[in-house]
DNA sequence: TTTTGATTCAAACGGTTGTTTGACATTTTC
DNA sequence: GAAAATGTCAAACAACCGTTTGAATCAAAA
């Protein structure tokens, strides 16, 4: 029946099966998982179409062999002693994720494929959802209930995290968009500060204000008037 | 050789094309370009597959039709007369863009379709951009120069905008994401008004910060100071 | 009625996909 | 050295894809 054998976690693996896993993430990141082909994958890596049957089992299991083995190592919050100010912290949260989804090479991959996860899900998305998102937005929702202080419910300290991991997701998620409009514009390693100081500057400036507009009414309010009824788009 | 027809735009067309442009439309917003299949299409359709390459040609050319023929009317910014503030021009532009993208029928898929196109662009993408995101693009671009007043370059124009852009269209991209992490942050016509209202306080509260900042000191500086050289990912 | 053009239809074509096979080579174990 | 396990290989399989064919259908013009 040629059933796989039992998968081999020691490192004394052959090479081929590295190799497989170097190419598959190259391809998964530049293509996704449905676009990318295991003939693809299998050529770079100079691997026969079995390989993948007999090391992973199919192109599924493959795929997440590769999102848990090229996994970043989890961040490491200096727990502890000296934290630096939660204003700090922020940039260099943003700064972080913008360099891990800017990145070309292999480093890049895994950014590359979740951003890819976010927009067009495999069955794969629970477990990246479980074992790397949540991690990173409950800290950046702890961060950002720092940053605003006491009076904000919940829901307002999600929504302030959605819109600072909006900003960076969007030069990923829009890159295409991006350099069509204003290429200029586009997450390069030299203007990875830049953007990074703008998104931190832009997020930054709009929890002082809510933190302020919150002292002084008791809850929120809206600073603008709402039009009766907005135009429902045609 | 069975070249098909000249392409009829006049409306007495034969149902059969109206029905596969309606039923490509759902199937492109449902799954995007690659994943469709004309076959879904022409059965939802309740046409014959030939009917495709009858009356448009071939898939990308439904494609196009479909991008076309459901593009939404040019929005109608009321010029001349009553110009209402900008704060309430932008929480208008923010709620009509929610809501295009939130939208789950027939007029939704255009949006769907173009969010989809951002992140996996087809050679329909060049259009889109220069007839949809383009000038919306750079009627934002105006706005915000007009809500930030002068002293920015047009790099930090731009940069705001995308600020902008990107908590809008996160709600779309990272719509799989959000469903587990959050499934009560999701867009739904019950919190529309609510994620609208955020994002615009957000975003006015960073601008006017950003005015404030900039009338003080001669150029924009950060507020908040930068590491020495933030980890790099891995 | 005959003819013409427009439209639909079942069926197949050629290509790509993920997967599987069974033989072959190599290494390890007894 | 024989036997078993391990790994590789070319080749094919079955399913699906977009596309194409050529005949059938139908309404209007001649």
């Amino acid at each position: 029946m040629g059933k796989p054998p039992r998968s081999r976690t020691d490192s004394t693996s052959p090479d081929t099966r590295r190799q497989l896993l170097i190419a598959a993430a190259s391809v998964f990141a530049g293509r996704g998982f449905h676009h990318a082909t295991v003939r693809d994958i299998c050529r770079i890596a100079g691997a026969n179409l079995a390989a993948i049957r007999y090391h992973f089992g199919d192109k599924e299991s493959l795929y997440t062999a590769v999102l848990h083995e090229t996994a970043p190592p989890p961040a490491t919050p200096p727990v502890g002693s000296a934290l630096p100010p939660p204003s700090f912290q922020l940039r260099t949260f943003i700064h972080t994720f913008l360099a891990r989804i800017a990145e070309e090479g292999v480093s890049g991959h895994h950014g590359c494929i979740m951003a890819r996860e976010m927009v067009d899900p495999t069955p794969a998305l629970d477990d990246l959802v479980q074992n790397f998102i949540r991690p990173q937005h409950d800290w950046l929702q702890r961060l950002v209930r720092d940053l605003a202080g006491p009076g904000f419910s919940p829901a307002e300290i999600r929504r302030i995290a959605h819109s600072i991991v909006s900003q960076v997701l969007f030069y990923k998620h829009c890159h295409a968009v991006l350099i069509r409009l204003a290429p200029q514009d586009c997450l390069t390693p030299s203007n990875l500060d830049l953007v990074a100081d703008h998104i931190t500057r832009f997020s930054l400036a709009a929890i002082t204000s809510f933190k302020a507009s919150n002292r002084s009414s008791s809850s929120s309010s809206a600073p603008v008037r709402k039009p009766s009824r907005p135009q429902p788009s045609r």
